[in-house]
DNA sequence: TACTGCAGCATTTTT
DNA sequence: TGCTGCAGTA
């Protein structure tokens, strides 16, 4: 080995032999942190060192993040010069690119835009309303599911209307205008001169099998194609790849099955398990021993996972330290949940000396993250929120990106709809409804209607028509700028300053205002840091349709990261590929981890629980799992169980925190109960005695734990007693008792004022500190005296 | 047409 | 709890 290949010393065995295989296809199948992205981009170094341009190599990830990271990590190695010429991206960024290379040869233009989820929903209840259907049978979520779900498949609105079977399936469901809605959909998106995210991959593959040329051209310029993470991959672009490598062969793809998470997006395992019947002479690898977890956090994640049905049997091992177990806490509220995690988050940073950007909090859905976010705050822990809305989501800014692309293409629809009134200029929806009719009725874009209204019988009055036209000669200026070829900035000022959308604020003082205001600025200002950006690596693609591309298909994930030292907040869906010293997975709970809806199918149940092994998985040293008894939902609060997850993970990695803020007599009432028999269950006394933490050892009265049970089948209790114990008397309260509120814990009563109108008490809870409460409302249970 | 206020309702996960 | 759609008013 010369010092040229120092990098193979750095790869164990079974890693090395998948690098250096260059025999035809590949096939690399390992669990988590095995180093399945370590091979990927150690292959790719390989590869360059072995001759290969780095324009003729392509690897597609599933995070522009994750490509991002890849090529630094490439960069390193070789040097920036070849890195920066590498084709790396997800599959949507790249094939968009390749998409408007050759746009023409499936009927669009290249500077196509491309629909967010925004867009796709506003332009199916358009297609609703103008279909006249019920938008209580045909949901928007639903019918986007559909639509995506048949792109996925491959599945064109001919087709789909053509498969009887399906359309049967649909009229059965009641929804028999589905196949309908597809087709008009799709047709509004070609007059708009729009793609969605589907689109991106639908049409190349259209563009691949309809042109031979053109996919002979990628099959000889592309000499070796690399994709990360497969198992999440869909049909299309499991065809693309098909299309892309069927003559070379030159092919390498990574995934574990047991982290395949993204089925509601149409991933599909069989992707890898049928992956030899497209490459006869694929050959496949497994890599064994995991790097990056201690042998606590494996063997307890084998034990999690093994409980599924359907998988591929693969081996994972740590040599790493054994490490300590995971923690499971319990906690009485989403509320002291968070307050636990909080706690939970100082105290090991102060053990570790990790820095908080070794933390990350991980739930099953954002909306948990509010809570959490709330507590750190108040604990002054930073931390950094991935998902929710980003910035380019804000009105301010979408506002402007909707001129934005109009000037680049003044046919996309949702973006004319969007801004036709905004600044308000007198367009009400009478009009906009008379223009999106008569532009449905002859095909066309609103632009074409709008601008021609004399060809078409839109029925507006003069007054309207005169409004429009101002809207139509103000986007008119804007697409000249594009004409003759502005830059993207020129163009992005001008449109903040002729819609005066920022001057109409400027007098306005209000905080609201005054972010607005910042967020537009700050619009602007990313616009030149990207131009100026583009410059420097290539000089290319920096014209604002770049810019646009790049705004849709870049997620708020993949956003500056590592500023600062900050905890991340996250969903479990999100942190796929990541690694943290410190993992706190929380909301454990039925209903919720696994989520009410994928309950009903043994499916939906494994894939939630895949959820859970890559969310154990990212951690590398300490791991830990909350719960609560009740959690806020909807507007309610509504008591919750402990995840059936919890319980399939061998006992002997797991420690149940004792914590003694959970101290808590077992002749209390379970606020389950009520819930319980609100659910029609009854359970026996017997039964109730029984009813702790099945976790822990049968061992009587166990105080320490706070009774919930695990078994998934509602039961419901005989207690009479009201589950949260009800109010009290100011008479029945004295300084010293201890009682137990089902938000808060358990607290000891720090003061009475009886004086008052209205008698309060003080209590000092275990974890979430001093509360002052209302006797007149506060519901606990006197403990003991 | 523009704006306000209210009632009802829904909630997984994302390129 | 927070959004969306709708009705009512200026
Ligand atoms: N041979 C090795 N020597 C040292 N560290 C390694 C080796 N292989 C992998 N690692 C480390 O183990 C960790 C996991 O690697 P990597 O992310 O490539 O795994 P993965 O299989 O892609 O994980 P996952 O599927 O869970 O995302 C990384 O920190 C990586 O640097």
């Amino acid at each position: 080995m010369t010092k040229e290949d120092d990098y193979l010393l750095q790869l164990n065995d079974q890693q090395r032999d998948a690098v250096v295989y260059n025999d035809g296809p590949q096939l690399v199948i390992a669990g988590a942190g095995s180093g399945k992205t370590r091979v990927l981009t150690y292959k790719i170094v390989h590869l360059l060192h072995h001759g290969y341009e780095p324009w003729r190599i392509l690897a597609l990830t599933f995070t522009n993040k994750a490509a991002k990271e890849m090529r630094e990590r490439i960069q390193q190695m070789v040097g920036p010069a070849v890195a920066s010429q590498l084709w790396m991206g997800t599959f949507h960024s790249i094939f968009a690119r390749l998409l408007r290379f050759n746009a023409d040869l499936i009927g669009f233009k290249s500077s196509f835009t491309i629909y967010d989820a925004a867009d796709t929903k506003s332009l199916v209840k358009t297609i609703l309303r103008d279909m006249e259907l019920d938008d209580k049978v045909y949901k928007p979520a639903t019918v986007i599911a559909a639509i995506s779900n048949a792109k996925n498949a491959l599945i064109s609105p001919d087709m789909y209307i053509a498969d009887s079977a399906q359309m049967s399936a649909d009229e059965r469901a009641k929804r028999p205008a589905l196949g309908a809605i597809y087709r008009a959909y799709c047709a509004r998106c070609r007059h708009a001169g729009a793609m969605d995210f589907d689109d991106l991959l639908y049409y190349t593959n259209v563009l691949l099998r309809d042109n031979p040329d053109i996919r002979r051209k990628y099959q000889e310029y592309f000499r070796y194609v690399l994709v990360d993470e497969y198992q999440d991959t869909n049909f299309a672009q499991h065809v693309i790849i098909r299309q892309l490598c069927e003559e070379s062969k030159a092919l390498c793809v990574v995934g574990d099955d047991a982290q395949s998470i993204y089925s509601f997006r149409g991933a599909n395992i069989s992707n890898i398990l049928n992956l030899h019947k497209s490459f006869p002479a694929l050959r496949t690898f497994k890599l064994e021993q995991n790097y990056r977890s201690t042998q606590n956090i494996i063997n307890a994640a084998n034990t999690l996972i093994a409980k599924n049905k359907e998988q591929i049997p693969k081996q994972v091992f740590s040599r790493n330290d054994v490490g300590s177990r995971i923690e499971v806490v319990q906690a009485y509220s989403d509320y002291e949940e968070a307050i636990l995690v909080a706690n939970k988050v100082s105290q090991m940073q102060m053990r570790s000396h990790d820095p908080y950007n070794e933390f990350a909090i991980l739930y099953r859905t954002n909306s948990q993250s509010r809570r959490l976010e709330e507590s750190l705050r108040n604990r002054n822990i930073p931390y950094r929120i991935y998902g929710g809305l980003s910035f380019y989501q804000r009105k301010e800014v979408k506002d402007i990106v909707a001129y934005m692309r109009l000037a680049v293409n003044p046919d996309d629809d949702e973006a004319f709809k969007r801004v036709i009134n905004t600044p308000a200029r007198g367009i009400g929806d009478t009009t906009v409804n008379r223009l999106i009719h008569t532009a449905m009725h002859c095909g066309v874009s609103m632009w074409n209607v709008a601008t021609s209204l004399d060809c078409y019988d839109t029925g507006l009055k003069s007054a309207a028509i005169k409004k429009v036209t101002g809207f139509v000669e103000l986007v008119q200026k804007f697409v000249g700028m594009i004409t003759a070829n502005a830059s993207a900035y020129d163009v992005a000022r001008s449109i903040v300053e002729d819609t005066r959308m920022l001057a109409s604020l400027i007098h306005d003082n209000t905080p609201e205002s005054i972010s607005k205001q910042e967020n537009i600025l700050e619009l602007l200002q990313g616009i030149s840091e990207f131009v100026g950006e583009r410059m420097e690596q290539s000089a290319q693609e920096t014209t604002l349709v770049d810019f646009l591309a790049n705004v849709s298909l870049s997620s708020d994930q993949d956003m500056s990261d590592s500023n600062g030292e900050a905890v991340t907040l996250m969903t479990v869906h999100a942190a796929k590929g990541l690694e943290f010293n410190n993992v706190i997975v929380v909301g454990v709970e039925e209903e919720l981890f696994p989520s009410a809806m994928s309950c009903d199918t043994l499916r939906g149940i494994e894939e939630e629980r895949r959820l859970l092994y890559v969310a154990i998985t990212r951690a590398r040293r300490h791991c830990v799992i909350t719960y609560a008894a009740s959690r806020y939902r909807n507007g309610q609060t509504a008591p919750t169980r402990p995840s059936r997850f919890i319980g399939d993970i061998d006992r002997g990695y797991l420690y149940i925190s004792p914590g003694s803020e959970f101290s808590r007599s077992d002749s209390v009432i379970n606020p389950l109960d009520n819930y319980r028999d609100s659910m029609g269950g009854r359970m026996a006394d017997d039964r109730r005695r029984s009813f702790r933490h099945p976790l822990v050892d049968d061992e009587p009265a166990r105080s320490n734990i706070h009774p919930v049970n695990l078994s998934s089948n509602p039961v419901g209790s005989s207690g009479g007693t009201q589950a949260d114990g009800g109010t009290h008397d100011v008479a029945d309260i004295k300084v010293g008792m201890r009682i137990e509120h089902s938000r808060f814990g358990v607290g000891t009563i720090s003061a009475v004022t009886s004086n008052a109108p209205s008698p309060t008490i003080t209590v000092a809870f275990n974890v979430v500190g001093e509360k002052k409460l209302l006797l007149k409302f506060a519901r606990f249970t006197i403990l003991d005296s």
